[in-house]
DNA sequence: GCGACAG
DNA sequence: ATCTTGTCGC
């Protein structure tokens, strides 16, 4: 369960701010899961307007990525988007769904930026603070950091620098796509963040979970109102 | 003041 | 993210 008093989520630009400044002193770079036998994905998305969104996780097997758990829940969307505070508005709905799991992973890809952030501390790495769970922030854009030319062949990766530090990984997960943007969110390294988003993908510009729990969640949103159980 | 700007 | 038709390519 977590702790409510700690995680506030009606709060303004300001305290956002000053939340994410602190939390992220709790990061860690260092991997802490011996083995990865699972994998998740998360996705959240909205409806028009943007009144309320619906959530989806799903987890699949390591290395051979089968089905093994998932989860969605709808749920009301208060906070607005605002570049580098993501996470106060997707964050509060993605707690619940991954708390609905059966089965919970040993890591969880977010579509969305690991330490890739103004304060190093976006959507993958506030989830993985708050759940204590290896994270890693795989976004289709930019947020923050430079980068030089990608090679066009799949697999191919170029450092994302912010200040002359690395903070991520740009990466061609196919031939003829636009890269992606990877880095660690928590307890996980970058090189490893990598090598996990590489080896999750099935020919398909986004890794395989994120790419199914995108699929679970449109797929619920268009059959209209959320399922009791959430499964 | 002028760009940049996860989903 | 979402709003939207057709269209190019495997």
């Amino acid at each position: 369960m977590i702790a409510q008093s700690l995680h506030p989520w009606n709060v303004t630009y300001r305290e956002a701010v000053r939340i994410q400044e602190k939390l992220r002193a709790r990061i860690s770079l260092t991997n802490s899961a011996r083995t990865v036998s699972s994998v998740a994905g998360a996705d959240v998305s909205y409806s028009r307007g943007g009144g309320d969104g619906i959530a989806g996780m799903v987890v699949l097997s390591f290395p051979d990525l089968d089905l093994m758990d998932e989860a969605f829940v709808r749920g009301k969307i208060s906070f607005p988007y605002i570049p580098g505070l993501l996470s106060f508005r997707e964050a509060p709905l993605l707690v619940e769904v991954f708390q609905r799991l059966q089965h919970p992973p040993d890591v969880v890809l977010y579509d969305g930026q690991g330490i890739a952030h103004p304060r190093s501390f976006g959507l993958a790495s506030h989830m993985g603070v708050l759940l204590d769970l290896p994270s890693v922030g795989c976004a289709k854009k930019k947020l923050v950091g430079d980068f030089g030319e990608v090679g066009l062949q799949a697999g191919s990766t170029t450092p994302l620098k912010m200040k002359g530090k690395i903070i991520g990984a740009v990466i061609r997960t196919r031939r003829g796509v636009k890269p992606v943007f990877v880095s660690p969110g928590h307890r996980i390294d970058l090189e490893s963040s990598i090598q996990l988003v590489l080896k999750t993908c099935r020919g398909f510009r986004l890794p395989e979970p994120i790419r199914r729990a995108h699929l679970m969640v449109k797929k619920n949103r268009s059959l209209g109102r959320a399922s009791p159980t959430g499964k």
